[in-house]
DNA sequence: GCGACAG
DNA sequence: ATCTTGTCGC
């Protein structure tokens, strides 16, 4: 089953209508965490060969991407697709630990590509949900909420699919613009949907009006949070995905936060993704 | 046309 | 995401 870009962006416009904006989750004691790990098994040789027949050394990572760009070099490049591992803990934040865990490895039907993530890693992920033992009452995604182009990323897919609270905690920006938070622990701004004039003025023409003065001086949309979990260290992109406001999201990850950056959720599934992928080798 | 661009 | 050890700084 194969989905084109045109396609994926098509369902996200419509996934986007189904989010519910509001719920409360203060107390939700068993949260999952969700990450993937990639590999790439057959780069090493598709690297040789290209590096062999051209000059550049410039290969796109990924094997999929390798792919593609063999391909337009002239090269006979068969598709390798690179393997998703994705992992699933669940925290219990009364306890304190991980008291389940699951993962899943897929081989990966889509490449990376900004603002499309979830069709690469959602399928992985949605079969480790399915192998956990543990019902979670909300999720940490680690990518982004509504925090997107189409406000339908990661966390918006999953959350829709599990039909589960999901908050989107990226440790970088994918869209919109902000303040540096104060250096301190707890310290956030808030991420402004990008609304420079030329998108203004596109939207005038959209709805076929003029541009008005007013678009000079764009209203701006919250799609999210820019948060120091930890003093010193870069913020993370918190935004809601499913069944929460951005008040509650960012509440949740800060609880989730003991002496990291990343919330333990999403640490421990980081971890355990890295040692699924190790032990595939 | 150019730069940006979760993992 | 991934290739990777030590090291500079709070």
């Amino acid at each position: 089953m194969v989905i084109d870009v045109e396609s994926a962006i098509r369902l996200q416009r419509e996934l986007q209508n189904k989010i519910i904006h509001t719920g409360d989750l203060s107390s939700a004691d068993l949260i999952a965490g969700a990450d993937t790990s990639s590999d790439s098994p057959f780069l090493p040789r598709l690297r040789r060969e290209a590096v062999n027949r051209c000059q550049s050394s410039a290969v796109d990572s990924g094997s999929f991407n390798s792919s593609i760009s063999l391909a337009h070099r002239g090269l006979t490049a068969v598709r390798m697709p690179d393997l998703i591992h994705a992992a699933v803990v669940v925290w219990s934040r009364s306890q304190q630990k991980v008291i389940a865990q699951a993962s899943a490895s897929f081989p990966a039907a889509f490449p990376y590509i900004p603002g499309l993530l979830a069709f690469r890693e959602l399928p992985a992920l949605l079969e480790a949900f399915a192998n956990l033992t543990v019902k979670p009452e909300a999720v940490i995604v680690d990518g982004q909420g509504i925090a997107h182009p189409r406000r339908c990323g990661i966390a918006c897919h999953l959350g829709l699919e599990l039909s589960l609270p999901a908050v989107g905690c990226a440790k970088s920006r994918l869209c919109g613009y902000y303040e540096e938070p104060a250096n301190q622990k707890g310290a956030q701004s808030l991420l402004m949907q990008s609304a420079d004039c030329r998108m203004q003025n596109a939207e005038c023409r959209m709805q076929n009006e003029k541009p008005k003065a007013q678009s000079l001086k764009p209203k701006a949309e919250e799609i999210g949070c820019v948060v120091r979990t930890r003093s010193g260290v870069k913020p993370v992109f918190i935004s809601p995905g499913h069944l929460c406001d951005a008040e509650n999201a960012v509440k949740l990850v800060l609880a989730c936060c003991t002496k990291y950056r990343l919330p333990e959720p999403v640490r421990a599934a980081h971890k355990l993704a890295g040692e699924v992928m190790r032990q595939s080798k």
